[in-house]
DNA sequence: TTTAGGATATTCGTATACGAATAGTCGTTC
DNA sequence: GAACGACTATTCGTATACGAATATCCTAAA
């Protein structure tokens, strides 16, 4: 294929839900394949006046790559660094009572998002499409609903007066002496 | 604090897990912090002949962006694109077999995984750290639990003809005359 | 006493990622 | 019939990310 039409069918196979495409990075990777001698160019054309066309086929390394690569994404389990989970580092730096209200205003997306992605999954699975070809939005669902859960929770401890939440609410109130209060109890280490 | 500081202290809190930390790009973040004025370098020292180190504080414009950002990333769930849903998008290149074989794998690791960091978890959270102090620990473990599930459920699913696995397998075994039939059934449309 | 390794602190060159621009075609509408 | 927006297909400049290099200091072991 050349690149465009294989945005194009990553797009028509909803590919593009779990698969990040962006035109401008495609052809750098193209590229790269290229280099590495994964890919090689077949045939270079053009319609009419329109920009040229180069179409790639896969190479037997390529094929060998493609199999290597694909055994240690399912394998092995890579550390990543999901925006939420580096927020909630920093969660400490809100007074909780707009960090309860932003809370809530995430659980209300997540359940639009659930709702959206279940229609949306449900829509495509009515096509007869066999289950294989779906799995990545299965797992994504899982995902979703993981999060959703633990958001949950998370307010619900939060409207219980979690964290201790009398220390947290004093730290933004008065930051200085709190601040000091908490160095003496642990020595300066752990907190924000 | 000088940049380098900074990164030690992430370290010290465990926030590396959460926060991808290269000191090769910090400098990069700080420079561009200051260059929108969130913060000021107050003053720039040396101590012998190390290399001199530029002290930086943040800005009231600082103050209000870290809100800012916080209550967005808090409140509003971005998509992000992990590696293994990626992976799953292309999970039939692989015989069934194999395909198999490697979520055992993951499966095994996932599992490492959990305990190692529910250990973390628990020897940090003896010094008494107030669990405000630790919730994104909370929310990976949640995750990680949820993919843990998801790869058992898929696993047993595969393991009972999922798939469906008769043609899965012949996918692979006779390429060609699978594909045409896929195409007959399927107008050519979704399947990889 | 030398020396090896770890900690301190930053710079720099290169690799990657992406938005915007380019440029032509085709179908539809006013 | 011309003007507009959507589609086809790629290039390019710039922004970001990161590994490796640099250079000094300190400690502990051989």
């Amino acid at each position: 294929m050349h690149p465009y039409e294989m945005g194009v069918i990553l797009r028509q196979r909803h590919k593009e839900e779990s698969i990040k495409l962006r035109y401008g990075s495609l052809y750098t990777v193209i590229d790269l394949l290229q280099q590495r001698a994964f890919i090689v160019a077949r045939e270079t054309g053009r319609d009419g006046r329109r920009p040229e066309r180069t179409v790639y086929e896969i190479t037997p390394a390529g094929r060998d790559e493609l199999r290597a690569w694909m055994a240690d994404l399912i394998a092995e389990p890579t550390k990543e660094y999901p925006q939420f989970e580096a927020a909630l580092c920093l969660l400490p730096v809100l007074p909780p009572d707009e960090a309860l209200a932003l809370l809530l205003r995430r659980r209300g997306r997540l359940e639009q998002n659930v709702a959206a992605h279940v229609q949306r999954f449900e829509s495509i699975a009515e096509k007869n499409i066999p289950p294989l070809f779906l799995v990545e939005a299965e797992y994504r669902l899982a995902l979703m609903k993981a999060e959703q859960h633990f958001v949950g929770e998370l307010i619900g401890r939060i409207e219980s007066g979690w964290g201790p939440l009398d220390l947290w609410r004093d730290f933004h109130e008065n930051r200085e002496t709190t601040i000091a209060k908490l160095y003496r109890r642990f020595g300066g280490a752990p907190m924000n």
